[in-house]
DNA sequence: CGCCCGATTGACAGTTGTCAAGGAGCGTGG
DNA sequence: CCACGCTCCTTGACAACTGTCAATCGGGCG
């Protein structure tokens, strides 16, 4: 996750097409024991070893977007996307965040439902939707992997459900802190090193206020306003715009309504 | 916001055991083409028809608790379910509705994490967890279906982001309706025949005005109000308090606020 | 230095929640 | 057969929260 915001959204927005010589093997790969590939046999990956291609975008840029046909599926080694929805007038609601290791597309289907938005720097371990479709079919180990990511994901969503249907503003901000320092202290590798868990927890912001107020299905303004909210009761301080120092998780998370106690993330 | 429990838990509640003689035989089973055995073939039904046994539960009734250790899965034969969470205080958020042919556990998972709940009198085609997560490393057919439901249930959870998020209590009971007359037009057998979809249609609600406040981030009172204003602008009319005529589709999905276009269902 | 974008803050309005008082439908029991 | 009690539903008055519109601030970059 790291510091997306100084490349959030650079410049020109290219695909940078397969360089082989970038491509890392499987068995070096730092998402090897956590992507859909996760379960299988070294002979297994050898066969994915033939199929798999690289593909980077620039922070900012829309790796798909809704309606477009997406004739690939991938996992993300390196980087943060974001998935949503996007309504006529504009409403947007994010309904996933991607951080390594998740699975973007989906087998079965050859038009995307959602948009599909580089935060940072991107790269995707890719195969051709077709033939991936037939590994499902022949490579149990994949096929149930696939499964398991699936079903933690709809978890995920559940959760969001509640903190989008019951929650207030403040109690959705706090949950989302709180989120993001759990992950921070279980030191998932999608944010910087965190401080002792017992003590003071920094987070980096992986979103702009923007991007968090669509997440959390508030406007903006809201968000700041909670935000400066919580700051001033001394719950959080700010160091910059966009990293965050957690004096006391419990007094922060006693702020978020509850729910949240057993998140699988993501 | 609580007493959907009180309320429905009153009777005495008491699952009927499994009697053989009522359960249907795989090939006559109402939701055999699309459940998890959906892909199966004739020797599979055979394997799974040993392991297989019925439950009943009355409307009202528990099915499991959050937390609660859950030691079997299943599909819903008949009836209607809702899967839901419930903060400590009691705000409460369905984030799922379990119709004929839905799949109810999670296999690779002991503690349930949401309350399951019957609305209507419901029967679950059961197996016991641990079979049948052998199954699904034995049979691809099982594991394939299970991960295309997975990902539709992924769907519909992510488009109930939306409406949740982003929707005025007014877009939510049309998106609602919408969502229930088009699988009625489709016929997809969980409500009473539609009449011809091009004129009016006709829906069952198979819940209770606080089961729907729960279902879209509302309360009973707000959910009461918007029917009323829907009815009064001719945009649907009731007979009784849970039969909805929608004379003209089109002019309610225009209320909806859009993004439910393409909607899996469930 | 000045521009631009993101963030903050204020004033106000609108939507939704809360509290409260009935009303309608239905089964039970006198 | 009717009355009673129990749910569920509807409606009203009011308050609170959040969104909208708008002005300002502040940091990074040309």
């Amino acid at each position: 996750m790291v510091s997306l915001y100084d490349s959030l959204m650079a410049g020109t927005a290219k695909i940078l097409l397969p360089d082989a010589a970038e491509q890392a093997a499987c068995a070096e790969c730092p998402i090897r024991h956590q992507s859909v590939c996760a379960m299988c046999m070294p002979d297994e990956l050898e066969t994915l070893e033939q199929l798999k291609y690289y593909r980077h975008y620039e922070a900012g840029q829309t790796i798909v977007w809704s309606g477009d046909e997406m004739n690939f599926v991938g996992s993300v080694v390196r980087g943060v996307a974001t998935v949503s929805h996007t309504l006529q007038d504009g409403r947007k609601q994010m309904v996933g965040l991607l951080l390594p290791s998740d699975f973007i597309g989906r087998p079965g289907r050859r038009l995307s439902s959602y948009d599909v938005t580089a935060v940072t720097d991107v790269t995707l371990c890719c195969f051709r939707r077709k033939p991936f479709e037939q590994l499902i079919s022949s490579t149990p180990n994949v096929a149930e992997r696939l499964l398991d990511m699936s079903l933690d994901e709809l978890d995920a969503a559940r959760e969001w459900m509640l903190i989008l249907g019951r929650k207030t503003a403040r109690e959705k901000i706090a949950s989302f802190f709180t989120i993001l320092a759990r992950r921070a202290a279980a030191g998932d590798g999608s944010t910087p090193p965190a401080e002792a868990p017992a003590g003071a927890i920094t987070i980096d912001l992986p979103l702009t206020r923007e991007a968090m107020a669509d997440y959390l299905g508030l406007t903006l303004e809201t968000v700041s306003r909670q935000i400066s909210a919580l700051k001033n009761e001394g719950l959080i301080s700010l160091e910059g715009k966009r990293r965050v120092r957690i004096p006391a998780l419990r007094r922060l998370t006693a702020e978020s309504g509850g729910g949240t106690e057993d998140l699988p993330a993501a």
